[in-house]
Order: C-alpha cells, then sequence, then structure tokens
DNA sequence: AGCTGTGAAAAGATTCACAGCG
DNA sequence: CGCTGTGAATCTTTTCACAGCT
C-alpha cells in the first residue's frame, strides 16, 4: 500500500544511476551478491548519503541490516533509466569522430541499436562501418520514421548541426546527443545532450590556471 | 578603487564561460562589435540574467545602456580560462576514439598542443598520427617531465584507465580528461572530468521513457 | 531610455544525522 | 547492532527585479 509514489527524479540523480549501473554490472560479473551504500558509493565515487538519496527516488529497495542485492538493484536502475526497452538511434556524420562512436562498443552493448549511419559526403556513402554501411543523408527521414527512431546522434561540422537537428526533429526523434561545438535549437519536447571536447579542455585549463596561482591570487612557486 | 575582488568563480559558471567563448569567437569572425547579453545569452542557449551574473564574476566588462565590446569581452573570458598560455598535453588510448580525439582539429585551434600520443599496443606504435607518431606508453613519463605536460586525456580500455592514470599523476599531471568508462581516484590537488558516452545516450534514454508515459506516469497514446 | 551588475528570493543539490526496520 | 531511508540543514545555482551608470 505505502507503494512509494515516485517523486520526479532529480536530473543530477539520472547521470549518476547511469554510472552506478556501470558499476553494478561489474558486480554483477564479479558474482557479487550483496552490497552496501558505503561500498557501492566508494566504488562509484560518490558520497554513501548522496547515493542511498538517488536509490530511494527508485523507492525502497535495499535491506535494512543488509544492504542491496546486487542484481535487483541492477534491475531496477536500468527500468527507471528505460532500458528495458531497446532503443534505436542514429548517426549523422561520419568523420573521425563518427567512426570512433559508431565502433564504440558500449552502445550496442548497453540497449541502442543504430540503425542508420549518415553521410552528407558523396564519397563516403556506401563505405562500410560498424555493423553497416553509409547511407546518404538523403535517407534520413525515412529510416527515421521506418524504424522509430527516438535518438540522433550528431557528429557533423558545427555548421551543420542545426540543420540536420532540423530534419531529425521533423522526422519523429525527440532526444539528440550533439558532438558538434554549436548550441542547437529544439522544440520543448525535444530533449538535447551536447558533448562539447574543446570545453571539456578548456575547463581543466580553468582550474590549472587557478592551480598556479594561490587560493588568494598569488603566484605559488613552481615545485620543480 | 574599487578592482572587483574576484569572488571564486562557481562551477558551473566555467562551464559556461566556454560556450560564450565559442559564441564570442563566431561574433568576432562576422565582425560583430558590440553584443546586448540578451543577444549573447539567445545565441549561447541561456538566459540572460544568468549570463549577466557569470560574466560579472570576470568582473564589471560591459557598458550600461550599450551592452558588451565582443573583443574586449573574449579576450577577459580566454584569460579567465587560463588560455592565454598555450597548455601541453598527452593522449593515451589510440583506439577508434582516440585517433578520432588526436584529429579532432578543435583542440589545437583552442590553445591545446599534444606533444605526445601514446598506445601499449606494439602494432600501433610507430605509426602515424594527426601531427606526430604514436610512442610506447613506457615513453609516457619522461614525455611528461620534460614537456611540462599538465593535462592527460585517457581513452583506453576501462581496465587500463586507473593504471595510466596513476603514471600520469606520478609524472606531474595535475589534470585529467577521462574517456574510459571507469572511475578514476586521484590525489586532491588532480582535477578529473570525465566523458561518459554510454551513459550520455541512457540519459536520453530516460528522457525518452519518461516522454511516453504521461506527467502522471500514465502511458500516453502514441501519435503515429 | 536602455542595459549592466547585483542583492535578494527561489529552486535545486548535497550533506548531515538519526529514526526505525531487519 | 548495522545499514537503509529520509527529514532537516546547508550549500550551490538559478531566477527575479531593480538600482544605477552611460
Amino acid at each position: 500500500m505505502s507503494e512509494r509514489r515516485p517523486r520526479e527524479i532529480p536530473e543530477a540523480t539520472v547521470a549518476r544511476l547511469a554510472v552506478y549501473l556501470r558499476v553494478l554490472t561489474g558486480l554483477v560479473d564479479a558474482s557479487t551478491v550483496t552490497v552496501s551504500s558505503e561500498e557501492l558509493a566508494a566504488i562509484a565515487g560518490v558520497n554513501s548519503a548522496k547515493l542511498r538519496k538517488d536509490l530511494s527516488y527508485l523507492g525502497s529497495i535495499g535491506t535494512r541490516g543488509v544492504g542491496y542485492d546486487v542484481t535487483v538493484l541492477r534491475e531496477r536502475i536500468a527500468s527507471s533509466l528505460g532500458l528495458s526497452e531497446r532503443r534505436t538511434c542514429v548517426l549523422v556524420g561520419i568523420g573521425n569522430l563518427g567512426h570512433a562512436l559508431a565502433g564504440y562498443a558500449g552502445f550496442s552493448s548497453r540497449g541502442f541499436t543504430f540503425v542508420g549511419y549518415f553521410d552528407a559526403d558523396p564519397g563516403r556513402v556506401g563505405l562500410p562501418i560498424a555493423d553497416g554501411t553509409i547511407s546518404d543523408i538523403s535517407a534520413l527521414e525515412s529510416v527515421v520514421e521506418e524504424n522509430g527512431v527516438s535518438i540522433g546522434v550528431i557528429a557533423t561540422p558545427a555548421d551543420a548541426a542545426q540543420t540536420v537537428c532540423d530534419r531529425l526533429v521533423d522526422a519523429g526523434v525527440t532526444s539528440i546527443l550533439n558532438f558538434a561545438p554549436s548550441v542547437l535549437s529544439v522544440p520543448d519536447n525535444v530533449d538535447v545532450r551536447k558533448v562539447d571536447l574543446a570545453a571539456e579542455l578548456q575547463i581543466l585549463s580553468f582550474h590549472e590556471h587557478r592551480k598556479s596561482r594561490g587560493p588568494d591570487g598569488g603566484l605559488v612557486e613552481s615545485v620543480g
């Protein structure tokens, strides 16, 4: 009766659930049966109170005095993330990065099926890639529609990204993972996540910059 | 006089500064002289109050009633991010993703110089990559030390990541960008940023899952 | 008048600390 | 007794709204 009303799961929690899921898969492979929040948190690199709060959004899964059943917990997280049903994806833009993404085993092993690889360059169309062949971008809409694709991955140059995004959205895609260094505009019902490689380095650069000065802003003498 | 005491710049702000920087570079290229917080925010995909607050951490840069000088602002952000000095990096793990990262023009064009590409596979050592050659991982420490490398990029399989990380840190690297799906432990003085490709798709999967049910949890009828 | 810069309020995320179940 | 699950406290981030400079 006290079926826990799953209040809205916070965005920050969702991001961590994916990490816990990976860690738990490792534990399952190592035949671990039970894990405490303390142990799991240590492996996942978070603090245990945070982990417990994160898991509490999924309902009461653990056993007090004992911990969490690894298999049960993993299953529960996977289902919360919607990974029980396989999702179909397309990848657009098959340059260096596109090739790397297509070859990334982590995707298919984790419930994502790529049903199309597209590029605008005629010189690339027809070349083999991963488990398929590069298609001309003109086929994008039909493939998306025929396969009920819900996730589109964009790895084109920045100047093509918005156009590709618009076409994906028009064809029915409602989630986009964008590797192009550009800000995409989409309707409200579409989710976009961005991976900005250069920005990541710049953020690290900021911290390097920080470290080379004292907390008070003064220069710190080099250790070397 | 009222030289603005630059209170600690929040982490969330730092991440956005990198985005503003890219947008501003685009505006410079388009010969735009001045931009208002409203305009800049629209292009960067954030709200204008947030943008103004972000910029306020860098000091008072804009002109009331007018806006920001594009060149001045860009320069100011670049210097805050520590991009005035060029940073040297090494890349470890030259699989598909490593190749893509090495070939990513965005890095060198934005102030990052890669001084070494390493892999443990003898079959890869000596092959050309980007502007150099793949080196054996055994040379890692000497290259890091000789070049004062501050940023290490890890694109190895998960099971090698921690070992590589330890070696980088021991050799003096204080910032790590990790593409391997694993949690790294590092000393306090070392910063780690993680890019987890599968996790990104899983987060989108969660939102897809969400969308297929109503806000109240009920199933929503398919639109097709 | 227009637009920045910023206190103050609101929302969101993390951490604490402990009640309560097994 | 040990460990989960969670209110309450704290800290961070976002948003509001307007004083004040140009």
